[in-house]
DNA sequence: GGGGCTATTATGTACAGACATATTACGATC
DNA sequence: GATCGTAATATGTCTGTACATAATAGCCCC
């Protein structure tokens, strides 16, 4: 056999025994040190091929104790949320979006809740229908945090709330969960479809350093679909 | 200021400048020398720091052309797809399932095509109805490739499919897709709902190593939610 | 036997040096 | 001016060594 070179070759390698139940599930692998020396490389290139698997959730791993692969093997999925425009362009649509709504308001107590903060305070309420090639996509519903915005607020007719945040208040931490539900009337009435159609769902709160910046809920049109690869 | 210690306080050095905009989105860094330099430890280390920026989507490295900060930062979320019975566990309820049905059978055209596989190549079709303390929680139909069980199947009344596979098939690759759709007639009968109600779908095919090996599709009871943090 | 201290061990991280590789920039040539 | 070849450069990876850290195993003492 000739030994892999490279760490991904000796991620596959690994991996290969791993399939082929050479190593089971729940057992505990050589160490760094002793495949270093069986690979004929440094530990270090073996630290990084068992450290890729353990972030892939193949391999699980603690100090002392050793490696050792994993007994309930999460699939570990990666998902990428791109800004909405960059999501319809990539289908080679056309995105243009009309904000129907911009009122600054009190917050429903669920959504206060989420974003940590007293019911109390006034947040933007802005509602935007997003259009893929001139035919509804997505209704986008957001609470806003204004402690965010500049003096003199942004035009948010010219450029989407979205795309102002993600290039002016970048980077930020948060939570998102998808669901499915029955369209509400304002947003079949929007999105053009019958009311309690199922519509995909997408709610996502994010802040910047502990402070609230925006509960976001999108409710796609019927037949979206959320991709993803393990 | 004190310098930096440790891969992780660089990298968290590195993404309160972009924060701060220090360094704009679009815009290059300095190469790995410099910061090296500049933080006073190996470039190995400033490395480490950026490749997994580089990995989390908030960096753009290209050899040669340097670092960039992304200019369209795409939220990049990782979600965990449990073992169904340690979802349900995961949440402090017991798990119970029902096989309603097990035959063999011609897949769909579009099931057949999602495998890659001939439309007249028969499959296991088994329908599950999966429960949380006692009642409903999704309903499992699965189309499985024959080919991957040994000659005296394994029996599927004691182990769920998806535990034998797990179990017996690990690491394979696939692809998910999750949407938002009107329960059928057998889902809402087994899931105890009305049919047409929105129900949570996920749809998932595996491979390992080009040959197909399941198709699956969970119907989740309505209120269901998949979560994930950014 | 139980409790707590210590030695051992595997992983985590860091370092400096080296070579590989992709890509750009530049300069020479036609 | 366009094209090709070459040098420069930033990242990608590997090595060998070193020390840090966590967690186990074993020991001693009571």
């Amino acid at each position: 056999m000739t030994a892999p070179v490279g760490w991904e070759a000796i991620r596959a390698e690994v991996l290969r025994r791993i399939r082929v139940r050479d190593w089971a599930p729940g057992a505990v692998i050589p160490s760094e040190t002793d495949l270093a020396q069986e690979f004929g490389c440094a530990r270090a290139t073996v630290n990084r091929a068992l450290r890729d698997l353990a972030q892939a959730g193949v391999l699980e791993r603690r100090r002392r104790a050793g490696t050792r692969v994993a007994l309930h093997p999460v699939r570990r999925a990666t998902l990428d949320i791109p800004v909405i425009r960059a999501e319809v362009e990539a289908r080679g649509q056309a995105h243009a979006f009309r904000v129907l709504k911009h009122v600054t308001a009190l917050p429903p107590p669920p959504v206060a809740a989420r974003l940590g903060i007293a019911p109390a305070a006034p947040l933007r309420h802005i509602l935007t229908l997003h259009l893929a090639d001139g035919r509804p996509f997505l209704v986008e519903e957001r609470w806003l945090n204004p402690a965010v915005l500049p003096d003199p607020a942004p035009d948010f007719a010219a450029m989407s709330v979205n795309e102002w945040l993600v290039m002016n208040v970048p980077y930020t931490s948060g939570d998102i969960a998808f669901s499915a539900e029955a369209a509400g009337a304002v947003e079949a009435r929007a999105l053009g479809i019958d009311a309690g159609a199922a519509v995909f769902v997408t709610d996502r709160t994010t802040w910047t350093d502990g402070m609230p910046i925006t509960a976001v809920r999108l409710v796609h049109v019927p037949g979206y679909r959320l991709h993803t690869s393990l």
